[in-house]
RNA sequence: GGAAAUAUUGAGCAAUUGGUUGGCUCACCAGACUGUAAAUCUGGCCUCUUAGGAGCUUGUAGGUUCGAAUCCUUCUAUUUCCA
């Protein structure tokens, strides 16, 4: 099916893989632009943590969407995909080929499959059903949403309160039911996807992991974590490398258990990406041992 | 050399002190997931399986008993104490 669209060469895999290089020499390849959908690079208080690309790789190729939010700033999917949309729109002008690097496999898949339009939701209703959560228990919102939309409670995982949370908050603010706006048909795009997997044994990637890991640790991470530590309750810190920092600070874990805990929780995460993936089957795998020319002239070879 | 204690799945612990089909936590594995997604949740975890079940099991080898993880003996291993 060739088409004469622009090409969105995306770049996927789990956490430490490899990928911000990889796109790296992509975009030099092709004198294109990067980016990211990644959902923790964009905030601008967090460096160390998540791996941003160093200053000198971000002077190489120009990246978009890394560090450009504010961790008090709710930034959601649904943001992102307008932003990354409207942006691609632009660099497809001067760019036949644009590159998108990202381990958050739902980030990727709204840019490039888009995900449906959702009515705004007052922040207000999510609190109150976070406070019913916590005060009656899940089974109240799942005789609601049994009542409210018998489709989605017999199709989604009722026991996870965020699934039967977004439901209900959609429902409650539109009255209409979470299953009445999703799709009928695929999102149109204006460019073709080019998916570049990057993997390896696991053994490779644990490792991978753990080295990454320690580098944080050496590159300021306690630091880092200790300086936002006062807002930890923010979404945007709910994540591996500040949370178990954070359980450090409140001294429930020693610093060399903290570091145990990341490690095992960032394994869990590269699991969760690998499982995000995995079903989709449009992806070109390749080894991170495999030689960055290897990946280019298949993606030359991909490519008009 | 002597005495005692202990031995349950990868790890750590249970099992009304003989009552039947071995449970829990962790780790691990697999999966789900359309605006919290590095989040959240689900399942599996002795073996085989046509997925309904089938078989084996509490260090080892015996014994007692209607019945043993539980009581007795052998051996092995570990730990502690005395020399």
């Amino acid at each position: 099916m060739p088409t004469n669209k622009p090409i969105l060469i995306c770049v996927v895999g789990p956490t430490a893989i490899g990928k911000t290089t990889l796109a790296i020499a992509i975009a030099k390849a092709f004198s294109t632009e990067i980016i990211s959908a990644d959902s923790r690079q964009f905030y601008k208080e967090m460096t160390v943590g998540t791996a941003v690309p160093s200053t000198s790789e971000l002077a190489e190729i120009k990246h978009h969407f890394i560090q450009n939010k504010s961790i008090f700033t709710n930034y959601s999917v649904g943001d992102f995909e307008k932003e990354a949309l409207a942006l691609l729109d632009q660099l497809f002008v001067k760019h036949p080929i644009v590159v998108m690097v990202g381990g958050s496999g739902l980030y990727v898949d709204a840019v490039v499959k888009g995900l449906d339009v959702f009515p705004d939701v007052n922040p207000k209703i999510r609190e109150q059903l976070n406070f019913e959560l916590e005060s009656s228990g899940i089974e109240v919102l799942q005789k609601e949403l049994k009542e409210v939309d018998p489709a989605y409670f017999e199709k989604t995982d009722i026991h996870n309160p965020r699934r039967v949370i977004r439901a209900l908050e959609i429902f409650r603010s539109s009255k209409k039911p979470y299953t009445s706006f999703l799709r009928k048909e695929e999102n149109q795009r204006n460019f073709d996807p080019l998916y570049i997997g990057l993997t390896a044994e696991r053994e490779q990637i644990y490792d991978r992991i753990n080295r990454r890991v320690d580098i944080m640790i050496a590159n300021g991470l306690i630091e880092e974590a200790k300086s936002l530590f006062s807002d930890k309750e923010l979404n945007a810190l709910q994540t591996v490398g500040y949370r178990e920092l954070f359980q450090h600070f409140e001294g429930n874990l020693s610093k060399e258990q903290a570091v145990e805990e990341i490690k095992k929780n960032s394994r869990r995460f590269a699991k969760r990406q690998g499982t995000w993936f995995r079903k989709n089957n449009s992806i070109n795998w390749f080894d991170t041992a495999d030689s960055f020319s290897e990946i280019l002239s298949f993606i030359k070879q991909k490519t008009p």
